[in-house]
DNA sequence: ATAACTGCAAATCATTTGCAGATCT
DNA sequence: AGATCTGCAAATGATTTGCAGTTAT
């Protein structure tokens, strides 16, 4: 039911732009990196260092959790996934290769985190720009919210 | 200039309401607290501990660190600041009883932070009300933009 | 061969906490 | 008086870093 098994397409074309983007880099394609970046396109939705680590154990593979926290700097800078700050805690990363931008809608008295596209925000992007006579690169609204039910 | 000297209802209003908010629930009025308060409310734009922590000191005022943190855990309670973190490293704080909200543009080239307020967004925040059968109680569109002339 | 990588443990940085002594009410 | 505060120093939690040994190219 992962995305791995369920299109192996989708993993090799982020496999061939990971290891394009070592090479031209200098820098050298470790079992680690494979096997994270296997491991990262085969979750659904968000995950940490922690479920990153507890997940690539689970699957056999010894790694340490300094290696992970180093490689996911290389998955970041050739764009294969994105990074959030959700409040306090551990950072939060996705994949993004494949994905639009979207935004952010934290749940509070929950703890869901729920996705959303919406384009009038690309607007609001433009007119910042014009506005301002800068460029915007990225954006992260995250929206805090709680269900109807006020306690 | 400063906010303090040029407009002195603005700080008795926000020192009443802080006073109510600690008798209310059983907290104390301590000198710390009201120099913080006072010092907070002289500062333009945004802030960290440490340059609170600086500014009190240099204003003759002996506190720690440590009663800083806590504190303004108050006066995020009260609605009196805002709580911000941009990117890594310390939190950013701000007043807040007397301002609009305002979302914030991050310069990555200069680390300037710019304010603009743009009404569109409450509308999005409306639709997603909608959407979603949500309360959405805040929300931080931080925009990471450049200046024009990309390096 | 050799520069890059991994894993460990120690270091760091922001923030929180435990506690003894001080202080509001 | 008595609960709340403050300040110190130590604890915490996430992330980074130094380094010795390992590995990809």
């Amino acid at each position: 039911m992962d995305k791995e098994t369920t299109n192996p397409e989708r993993l090799e074309t982020v496999e061939k732009v990971f290891v394009s983007f070592l090479f031209l880099h200098g820098l050298r394609k470790t079992p680690e990196r494979i096997a994270m970046l296997k491991e990262i396109y085969a979750i659904e939705s968000h995950f940490d260092v922690d479920e990153l680590h507890f997940r690539l154990r689970n699957n056999g593979f010894r790694i340490s959790r300094a290696t992970i926290y180093n490689n996911l700097d290389l998955f970041l800078e050739s764009g294969l996934i994105r990074k959030h700050q959700f409040g306090k805690g551990m950072a939060q990363y996705e994949e993004s290769y494949f994905f639009d931008q979207h935004d952010h809608i934290i749940l509070t008295d929950t703890g869901e985190v729920r996705e959303f596209c919406y384009p009038r925000i690309q607007n609001i992007k433009k007119t910042i720009e014009e506005t301002f006579g800068i460029v915007v690169d990225s954006h992260s609204p995250y929206f805090y919210a709680t269900h109807k039910h006020k306690p």
